[in-house]
DNA sequence: CGTCATTGCTATGAAAAGTGTAGCGCCCAT
DNA sequence: ATGGGCGCTACACTTTTCATAGCAATGACG
C-alpha cells in the first residue's frame, strides 16, 4: 500500500496534471471507494465494521478507503464513520448516476447464463 | 485477468443482489476504466493506440477494459473505438460530477509540500 | 474484580490485477 | 521491399486486493 491519496491541484496516478476532474477519476478508480460513499449515504455514521460488512470489503482495504477519503476531505470519523458536506456534495453529484443504471439495467441484454 | 465484466441484473464483485447500482459501482471502480470514458467523450472514435496514450493505460488493462466496456454495451468498434448512446448517456450523468471537482478542488486544501 | 462482547484496526500469506516494454502479424503507401 | 502505422499479445515484475486470524482497548454485567 504505497500509492497516495488523490488530492485536486497534483499529479494523481495515470495523469500527471492535477487537473480536479483526474484527481477525482483516479479516486474513483479505486476498488470499493465509491461503494463506500454509497454505503455512507445513510444519515447516521456506521462503526468500521458495520461499514466493513456493508461495502463487502476486508478490514484492510476497507482502511486504505477510508485514510484516501479522509485525505480528499470527505470523511470525518465522529461517532464512527460519516461523510463531510464535501462528501454529501459527491454523493449528491452521483444521484444521475443511480438514474443512469436503472435505465442501463433494462437496456443491457440480461446475457443470462 | 479472470474476473468479468460487471453486467446488471446478477452477482458482481462486491455485491450479490445484482441491483443495477451495484453493477455500475463495481464496474467504474476498476482502473482507469471512467478515464477511458472521459478521453472517448469527443464525436471522433479514437484508435487503440491514441486512446492507450490519451488515457495513459498499457495495452494489457486497455484491452481488459475494452472487453468489460463493450460487455456492458457502452463501447462499440467501428472505425476505432466510440462510445453507445448508452455510453454517451452515462457521460451526461457524469457531467454533475465534472462541476463537483471543480468544487472539490477549490475547497481541498492545497495540502503543498 | 473477572469475563465477555464489541470495538478499531494490524498482520500475514497467497492470489489477482496492473505495469512497462518488446514485438508479432497485418495492412497500406511508398 | 521497406517503412510505417495498426490492434493486440507475451513476458516478467510490482502493486493491490483478499480472507482470515487475532490483538489491545473499551464498556457492561455480575
Amino acid at each position: 500500500m504505497k500509492s497516495v491519496a488523490p488530492i485536486p491541484g497534483r499529479p494523481v496516478r495515470g495523469s500527471s496534471t492535477g487537473r480536479p476532474i483526474m484527481a477525482a477519476l483516479d479516486l474513483f478508480g479505486r476498488r470499493g471507494l465509491l461503494r463506500i460513499l454509497w454505503e455512507l449515504r445513510g444519515e447516521a455514521p456506521l462503526t468500521f465494521r458495520a461499514l466493513a460488512s456493508a461495502a463487502e470489503l476486508p478490514p484492510g482495504t476497507l482502511n486504505v478507503r477510508l485514510k484516501e477519503l479522509k485525505a480528499a476531505g470527505l470523511l470525518v470519523t465522529e461517532a464512527g464513520y460519516g461523510l463531510t458536506p464535501m462528501g454529501r456534495d459527491l454523493l449528491a453529484a452521483l444521484e444521475p448516476l443511480v438514474l443512469w443504471s436503472e435505465a442501463w439495467a433494462k437496456a443491457v441484454p440480461p446475457a443470462d447464463a
